[in-house]
DNA sequence: TGCAAAATAGCACGATCGTACTTTTTTGTG
DNA sequence: CACAAAAAAGTACGATCGTGCTATTTTGCA
């Protein structure tokens, strides 16, 4: 399946049994004021947590009151889920579609590299959910859990997905192992993550950059990149 | 400074002013559970974060009452920090110090890192303070933070040391990059804690293993690691 | 324009949090 | 053993949390 069917996964609940015939339409005005408190709760939980959203402050951000915001919702689980599902998208918007214009194969897979660097980086003023929320469900079972390592798990596999074309492509050497490729990629986004945003140390894109370049020069079917 | 120094920081508060020439020794029962304490703070902390520990679950895993609790660190900012040097304290004994008894250069690095493998590989199951308290830090300045930089910026320094001792020993080529090298494992460490315990993905401890592989073949003097 | 329904606000609840203050128990020593 | 000091417990306070209930406002269509 593709990458985008999971934030597909915003449906409405089930009617209500209750057989009113005639149709009852409406919902304009609810749905846009929920899109705007999901975005100004991914705002929140991008910096402090989605363990630290809270609704009061969401509340407070949003000009609303507790019970208008938590109405949308139903529950602070779903208001968190639902913060990953529009993170997810924005994700996929900046990352994974663009690189898509890219043939098959190795420039694809530097798209997506590219394209991942440079929220990252944007990211180190601003905060990861992928990462800090990571951290924060890794020992906690639950729904959230559930729809962040599927968010996850699903970039990662299309990630995986561009350099096993790449191989095919003949772009990458006969004996290049791909999840070893894509986990070695992983580790230098995470380092420049730690590095930059929580010990602030300087050079920290280059040196992702560098190790990316390492990494095809060791994976890629000719020496010169 | 030896990476060692950092855990003197355990001093005592200065003495109380009043003139009492004939001395007040004791503080012995006290202390004693302070240490008590602090490892169960340490147990709760690795698996729910420094943020997640709260005094009232410790009074209950101790068996002891909450203000008894508190008594001993007047804060729980405080509390936070003992923890913090304790775990690094443990972090040293287990990774740094048996790696001293390697001879300098390429031994000592690979036993520095098959050490903090081996570290890691157990955290898989309890958890890490220096990476889920970089998430719950990273943009919450104060104390506790800085503790933990220091704490986290001590042992990649000790790394890193040991890498340009390697380089000394003419054990890495002559144009190898250091800090870059060091970068790329620490993407490798991190990689590992994610991928094996929040997405629980098997395989990752030899991923990990390989990478280092990786990095000796393209960083190592000789062709053969 | 009236009117049902949707959207939002208001209010209250129990729980938990860190911590300040007071009281009791325990400790170590003269 | 007595006694001061240290250690631990007890109690209370204000704040914040998620969330249930009811009331009010706003919306969109007949």
């Amino acid at each position: 399946m593709s990458i985008a069917s999971l934030s597909a996964k915003l449906i409405r609940k089930a009617r209500p049994s209750s057989g009113n015939a005639a149709g009852a339409r409406a919902m304009q005005k609810g749905q846009q004021t929920k899109i705007a408190i999901v975005d100004a709760a991914m705002g929140l939980a991008t910096q402090i947590g989605l363990e630290g959203l809270s609704i009061g402050a969401l509340a407070e951000a949003t000009h609303m009151s507790k019970s208008g915001v938590f109405a949308h919702f139903g529950s602070r689980e779903e208001l968190q889920i639902s913060v990953i599902h529009q993170y997810f998208s924005q994700f996929e918007q900046d990352v994974f579609y663009p690189a898509l214009s890219k043939p098959r194969g190795l420039p694809r897979v530097k798209a997506l590299f590219d394209n991942w660097m440079k929220r990252v980086a944007v990211e180190i003023q601003s905060g990861c959910i992928f990462i800090s929320g990571a951290v924060e469900f890794d020992d906690r079972p639950g729904p959230v859990r559930d729809a962040l390592a599927t968010s996850v798990q699903t970039w990662l596999g299309a990630m995986n997905r561009a350099i096993v074309l790449a191989k095919g492509c003949g772009h990458l050497r006969a004996d290049a192992d791909e999840e070893q490729m894509a986990y070695e990629i992983h580790g230098l986004i995470l380092a420049l993550h730690y590095e930059a945003r929580f010990l602030q140390k300087p050079g920290s894109i280059e040196r992702a950059h560098k190790g990316f370049d390492n990494i095809l020069l060791r994976y890629g079917a000719d020496p010169v990149s």
